[in-house]
RNA sequence: GGUCUCUUGGCCGAGUGGCUAGGCACCGGUCUGCAAAACCGCCUACUCCGGUUCGAAUCCGGAAGAGACCUCCA
C-alpha cells in the first residue's frame, strides 16, 4: 500500500494517512442542493473528490465513498424563516417539490457521468433521512445542547462552547464572532445569534413538512450530513470533503452536532477543496456569475468563445492541484484542450512505436514519480506533467530517436491505463466512434488518397482531405501511412 | 471591521533554500508534394522593500494588490 500524505484542513498540516480500519475508508462528500442546474463550480469537488475515491480504490482500499444530495432544508435566507429552496422553486413553477428536486438530480448525475465521475457507493437523500434527523435532533437535546421554541429546535453554540470548542475547523474565537455579528432579522426565537436550526417549524406556506415530535417542519440544513454520515459510515470515519466555502459555518456545525449527539468527533480528516473563479471572483450561485456544465458543453453562453468536451473540463480542473484556485478563461481552457488532445494522441502513438533489443529511458521512474506525487497530497497537475514526458518520450521513440524495448512498451502502456485512464478519469471523448462500416469507408477512402498521391494528383488527394475537413474529419499522414481522426 | 489565504514568464499552472515542472501561445529549424501532425531549438518568471544566509522566488518582518469566510453557495 502507498504511503500517501494529506492536508488536513483541521490541523493545517500534511499528515501521513492511517485509516481508522484499515484497508477500509469511509469518506462523505457534501453533494449539491438540487435546486439548480449545475455548474463549473460542482464539477470541482466531484472531480476532487472523485480522484481520491479513485486513487484509494487503485491502491488497494476497500472504499465507501457517500456523497450526499439536499433535497430539503437549505432555507432560502440567512434568517432561517425563509422558504425552503425547493419549496419555492416549486410553487413558482407549479411542480411538485419532488418532481423539481428529482429534474436537478437527474441532471445532475447526467452531467456528472459526462464528466467520467464514478457514481459514489451511496447517494442519500435528505428527504429519505428523516427519521434520522429527527432521532439526532433528539439526542443532541438529551445532551443538552438543544432548546426547542415554538416548535423550532435550536442548537445552543454558546452552552457547547463551554464544554468544547465551537470554531476548532475554522480558526474561529466565539467571542470574536458574537462581538462581529450583524443584527439579523427573524432571530428572535434563538438565544444567541449564532445558534443554529436543528428543526424548523414549518410555516402554513411551507409545503415541504414532516411530522417530528416538536412540530411538522423541517430538519436544519447542517443535520442531514451529520445524520447521514453517521448512519452510513459510523460514529467516527476518516475523509470528510466539501468545498472550502463550506468550512465555515456547515462543517463547523457538523462537528458540534456530532460531539453533542455522539459524544465525540466523528471526522479523521478535512479535505476541501478551493473555488473556481472568474475574473478572479469566486464563480459562485449567489454571485450570478456561473456557467452551467450544459453551457460549457455546447458553447451557449456569452462568456464562451467555443464549446468544451466534458474531458477538457475534466483535464482543465485536474491541471491545477485541488486546494488552489483554478482561474477560469477561454484561454486556459483552450489550452486545456490541446493539452488532452496531444496526451491522448501519444497514447495512441504509443501502440506504434517498433520495439528495439534495448531501452533508452528509464520508464520505471515515470510509475515512482507518479505515485509520489499522488501519495503527495493527490497532486494530479504533476503526475500530469510527467505522463507528457512520458508523451515525449513516446514520440521521440516513434521517431526513432529513442530506443523502446516491447517490455517497456508495454510498461508505458499500463502507465498510461493506470494513471490517465484509471486513476485520473480521463479519456478521449473525440475518439473515433463509429461502427466497423465506416472505418472500412474510410480506410477505402485513405487508399483512393494515397494512390492519388501516388500518380501526384495532388488536386485529387488535396480535394479529400478538405472535403473531409469540412466533415471534422482530420487526416493525418504519418510515415506508416495517413490515419484519421474526428476533430 | 474580524479571521484566513494568495501574488510565479504572453496565458494557465507546479515546485524547491543552491541543480530554476508541465501545458498552451509565439518565433526559428527538421520532416512533408504542400499542409497538418510529430520532432529539435528558442523565449527563462517568481508583486515591492528590508532582514537571516556562503546562497532566497523559496525562511522571517513590513508594504501594496487580489481573494475567501464571517449570510445561501461546490
Amino acid at each position: 500500500m502507498q504511503d500517501i500524505v494529506l492536508y488536513n484542513t483541521i490541523t493545517r498540516k500534511k499528515e501521513i494517512f492511517v485509516p481508522i480500519k484499515s484497508p477500509f475508508v469511509g469518506m462523505y462528500v457534501c453533494g449539491p442542493t438540487v435546486y439548480g442546474d449545475p455548474h463549473l463550480g460542482h464539477a470541482r469537488p466531484a472531480i476532487t473528490f472523485d480522484l481520491i475515491f479513485r486513487y484509494l480504490k487503485f491502491i488497494g482500499y476497500k472504499v465507501r465513498y457517500v456523497r450526499n444530495i439536499t433535497d430539503v432544508g437549505h432555507l432560502e435566507n440567512d434568517a432561517d424563516e425563509g422558504d425552503d429552496k425547493i419549496a419555492k422553486k416549486a410553487r413558482l413553477e407549479q411542480l411538485e417539490p419532488m418532481e423539481v428536486a428529482q429534474y436537478y438530480i437527474d441532471r445532475y448525475q447526467k452531467f456528472m457521468d459526462m464528466l467520467n465521475i464514478l457514481r459514489p457507493s451511496i447517494e442519500p437523500r435528505a428527504s429519505g433521512h428523516i427519521i434520522e434527523q429527527i432521532d439526532m435532533v433528539r439526542k443532541i437535546i438529551e445532551a443538552g445542547f438543544a432548546y426547542e421554541v415554538n416548535g423550532s429546535v435550536y442548537f445552543d453554540v454558546a452552552k457547547y462552547n463551554e464544554k468544547h470548542n465551537y470554531g476548532k475547523l475554522s480558526g474561529r474565537v466565539l467571542d470574536d464572532l458574537l462581538a462581529n455579528t450583524r443584527e439579523l432579522e427573524g432571530q428572535d426565537e434563538k438565544r444567541n445569534p449564532f445558534d443554529f436550526a436543528l428543526w424548523k417549524k414549518a410555516s402554513a406556506e411551507h409545503i415541504m413538512h414532516w411530522p417530528s415530535p416538536w412540530s411538522d417542519g423541517f430538519p436544519g440544513w447542517h443535520l442531514e450530513c451529520t445524520a447521514m454520515s453517521t448512519k452510513y459510515l459510523g460514529e467516527t470515519f476518516d475523509i470528510h470533503g466539501g468545498g472550502m466555502d463550506l468550512l465555515f459555518p456547515h462543517h463547523e456545525c457538523e462537528i458540534a452536532q456530532s460531539v453533542a449527539a455522539n459524544g465525540k468527533e466523528s471526522v479523521k480528516y478535512w479535505l476541501h477543496n478551493n473555488m473556481i473563479t472568474i475574473n478572479g471572483q469566486k464563480m459562485g450561485k449567489s454571485l450570478g456569475n456561473f456557467i452551467t456544465l450544459e453551457e460549457f458543453f455546447t458553447g451557449n453562453n456569452k462568456a464562451l468563445t467555443q464549446a468544451f468536451s466534458p474531458m477538457t473540463i475534466r483535464f482543465f480542473i485536474l491541471q491545477a492541484h485541488y486546494r488552489s484556485t483554478l482561474d477560469f478563461s477561454n484561454e486556459a481552457l483552450q489550452a486545456a484542450e490541446k493539452g488532452l488532445k496531444r496526451l491522448m494522441d501519444g497514447m495512441d502513438t504509443l501502440k506504434k512505436i517498433k520495439p528495439s533489443d534495448n531501452s533508452s529511458v528509464d520508464v520505471e521512474k515515470y510509475f515512482s514519480d507518479c505515485y509520489a506525487a499522488m501519495n503527495d497530497d493527490f497532486n494530479s497537475p504533476i503526475v500530469i506533467s510527467i505522463l507528457f514526458d512520458a508523451v515525449k518520450t513516446i514520440y521521440s521513440a516513434y521517431d526513432d530517436k529513442e530506443k523502446l524495448t516491447s517490455a517497456d512498451i508495454e510498461k508505458l502502456k499500463k502507465l498510461f491505463e493506470n494513471f490517465a485512464l484509471e486513476i485520473l478519469g480521463l479519456n478521449d471523448d473525440t475518439a473515433n466512434q463509429y461502427s466497423g462500416s465506416v472505418d472500412g469507408l474510410m480506410n477505402l477512402i485513405l487508399a483512393l488518397r494515397q494512390n492519388a498521391r501516388t500518380n501526384k494528383d495532388y488536386a485529387a488527394s488535396d480535394k479529400i482531405r478538405d472535403e473531409l475537413a469540412k466533415l471534422g474529419i482530420v487526416i493525418k499522414d504519418t510515415k506508416d501511412g495517413a490515419s484519421w481522426s474526428k476533430e
